[in-house]
DNA sequence: GGATAGGTACAACATGCATCGTACCTAAGG
DNA sequence: CCTTAGGTACGATGCATGTTGTACCTATCC
């Protein structure tokens, strides 16, 4: 592990894992939303206005987390996310671009 | 649909089914097992070895089959699968590469 | 300090799904 | 015709997981 928390490292990161955590709707939105989003850019767990329960919310993100797409830091009261980019793209050459073609089509010219 | 079977149009395909049907274990292998064969090659169900009980198998191969990664054509006793190549190229541009990617990374250099 | 906002931990619940066994089907081969 | 091989359909089962509520925690703001 990268860290205490449950970061895989960048080697441990499995594609299964991976594919698991893009099959849940809610997940697969949040990375869309962070791949659209500017290189390094870090966002609330509470900004994707997810429709579900905090406790919810909770299970995605770490669900996320422990796959290897996101990293999340924690600033106390709240939570900062950001997508593991540079990991994602050595470990899996050309994945970052199948995901921002998909998320380019979830959005269908400017619904943001 | 495609046919009366269970085969997506091409642009039908989902990508959050893709991505469930990639992250089981055994349909992952069929798939990279696939990727690896030559273009076109036309495998049975049996001849993949799965650790598993008939049943499974054709579960399996539902999956894979409605998801829109393979197209099965039914020779009556046996059974032909084929990798959509074209449509899931057309559709998820890299999304090939990167499991052909993942497929080598699977395969320790040459165990087969 | 007290209230509030964002998050976690834990326990509970419902649904989904991977797995299997049995019965049945269809073609090939003796 | 009978057997065998490859597959499907159906039902059952056990585990994984998506969901929620409640209680609790930690900074920020008034």
């Amino acid at each position: 592990m990268t860290d205490e928390w449950g970061h895989p490292a960048p080697d441990e990161i499995d594609f299964g894992k991976l594919m698991a955590a893009l099959a849940d709707p809610m997940r697969l939105k949040v990375v869309t939303d962070l791949i659209q989003d500017s290189v390094d850019a870090e966002r609330t767990c509470a900004s994707f206005n997810l429709p579900v329960s905090k406790s919810t919310c909770t299970h995605h993100f770490r669900v996320l987390r422990e796959s290897g797409l996101i990293q999340d830091v924690d600033y106390g009261n709240r939570r900062g996310v950001r997508l593991r980019r540079e990991d994602l793209q050595s470990r899996f050459p050309g994945l970052l671009e199948v995901l921002a073609h998909q998320a380019a089509a979830g959005t269908p010219t400017a619904a943001r």
